[in-house]
RNA sequence: GACCCCAUCGUCUAGCCUGGUUUAGGACGUCACCCUUUCAAGGUGAAAACACGGGUUCAAAUCCCGUUGGGGUCGCCA
């Protein structure tokens, strides 16, 4: 039997990390075992989805690098056959009509509160003659829920779980203006779509029985259940928009890089022995649902930095080039000319090793493709004191000298300068540095040297000069 | 509140199913040292956990029960 799995958000929102991590397993699981992965958006609430939520979703699975098989559904297309299914079973005595008024279910569940009872509906349409239908009342549709005995799932991930039957309510099916619930539809096209294993987040297993129920009302086979737990805040409360529970596109914003985020969100509630660092080959061959842990972990960005950095840093310098370029040009500021986008190339490599994300690297950048005269932040200015622009005086006969441009060279030229100047190689390293990158931190000088070219080098060097303390 | 789920270092986890091989392993983070032109990387080392209480057993992180704590669900939302 080959799998078919399904995301199936719906779009009232961006795709959510917890959504994203879902989206992950379900593709990894589908992709380890081959077989299609399918997209389902679940539209039938009508007031809440937004096109633009959709196509947010789309986008951020597109970016993640999580492509679906076939054309994707849109649930509220198929409502006709959802309408169908509950006819059948009301058809069948399997379900019937209710016709309590929202005000007599609200009433209903003030008294269960006040009562200190859960609140399900009491069944009084379920076997009362519809000839004492009142008028002008639309009725929805109730599925009849077995009232004795329990019913059980055998979860691939959490094991079996079973709950009492009469903790189940006769749940709405179809509402009084004939479109189907979410509990409908997710039954009817997971067996229309020949889905195999459900697999979603852990808020909806208790879902799982009431749904259970409509699989057997109909005689459908049952897919394989597999509830993966949340994911948290790092503060262990429910992922809110106060904390991380921000959109893909917001992490792609911060500068991480969809590889390093499907590997952090793989380790994030499965484990595969000691192994951290994952690629998504791997990940495919290793994947399986029986290491999915049981608990919710927290979202750690430590741990993500730790983690894009490592993929920063392997990631093709040219690939780097032109995201950090869409970063440069992103607020409207004009593309770096010929000679900034050569340095840019020549530096990347350089950079890279030093960025945690890609908003890093693109600071880092700009020491290479800002024009003269560079703007120093407060570090360099605190380097470049009366002392060290001295050290700085003498040195540009030694660059002078250099014959052959390049790194070795350079460090050759500079430190034979710094002895026989009697200074430590530091002591002039570090203003140089913060004259030619406007910075205390950046690559080895020698390869910022280089890259910038004999020229630029000079010309920033005076340009400090220039400007006085 | 009812029902359901969960519980190993600060965090993610390995080990648990098939009790002894564990002075409970790894990773992130933290701290120290080394390397060093800054930073990053790298190297070495350190602090850091089986929630608690009962059982079962010769032996429990591992099995059972309870407590506590956390989470989820209780819509004509999905």
């Amino acid at each position: 039997m080959s799998v078919v799995t399904r995301f199936a958000p719906s779009p009232t929102g961006f795709l959510h990390i917890g959504g994203a991590r879902t989206a992950l397993f379900n593709w990894l699981f589908t992709r380890h075992h081959g077989g299609a992965f399918c997209l389902r958006i679940e539209d039938t609430d009508r007031a809440r989805s937004t096109e633009e939520a959709t196509a947010a979703i789309l986008d951020g699975l597109e970016w993640l690098g999580l492509g679906w098989d076939g054309e994707v559904v849109h649930q509220f297309s198929r409502a006709p056959r959802h309408a169908e299914v509950a006819h059948q079973l009301l058809a069948e005595g399997k379900a019937y009509r209710c016709y309590c008024t929202p005000e007599e279910l609200t009433a209903m569940r003030e008294a269960a509160r006040t009562e200190g009872r859960p609140m399900r509906y009491d069944g009084r349409w379920r076997d009362r003659d519809p000839a004492e239908a009142p008028m002008g009342v639309d009725p929805v549709i109730r599925i009849k829920m077995p009232r004795e005995g329990e019913t059980a799932i055998r979860d691939l991930v959490q094991g079996e779980v079973r709950v009492p039957n009469d903790q189940l309510d006769d749940m709405i099916l179809l509402r009084a203006d004939g479109t189907p619930t979410y509990m409908l539809s997710v039954v009817v096209d997971d067996h229309d779509m020949a889905i195999t294993h459900v697999i979603r987040g852990d808020d909806h297993l208790t879902n799982a029985f009431r749904q259970l129920q409509v699989f057997a009302a109909m005689d459908w086979p049952i897919p394989e259940f597999a509830h993966i737990p949340l994911i948290h805040g790092p503060d262990g409360a429910k992922l809110s928009k106060r904390h991380g529970a921000l959109g893909v596109d917001s992490y792609r914003e911060m500068g991480y890089l969809p590889e390093a985020l499907r590997n952090y969100l793989l380790r994030l509630g499965w484990g595969h022995g000691d192994d951290e660092i994952i690629d998504t080959e791997q990940a495919v061959r290793w994947f399986d649902l029986d290491g999915v842990g049981k608990s919710a972990a927290r979202f750690d960005f430590a741990k993500l930095d730790n983690l894009n950095k490592h993929y920063v840093q392997r990631a093709e310098d040219e690939r780097l080039v032109a995201l950090v370029l869409q970063r440069l040009t992103a607020d409207g500021a004009a593309a770096p000319g010929e000679t900034a986008l050569a340095r840019l190339r020549a530096g990347m490599a350089g950079l890279k090793q030093r960025a945690t994300t890609l908003s890093d690297l693109t600071e880092s950048a700009r020491m290479y493709t800002a024009p003269r005269p560079i703007e120093c932040d407060e570090k360099a200015a605190k380097l470049l004191d009366d002392a060290a622009r001295s050290r700085l005086a003498g040195l540009a006969t030694a660059l002078e000298k250099i014959k052959s441009w390049d790194e070795d060279a350079i460090e050759a030229g500079i430190r034979t300068h710094a002895e026989a100047a009697d200074i430590k190689l530091g002591q002039l390293a570090q203003p140089l540095r913060a004259a030619l990158t406007g910075r205390a931190v950046s690559p080895g000088i020698f390869e910022v040297m280089a890259v910038l070219g004999r020229e630029e080098c000079l010309a920033r060097i005076n340009d400090v000069q220039a400007a006085g303390p």
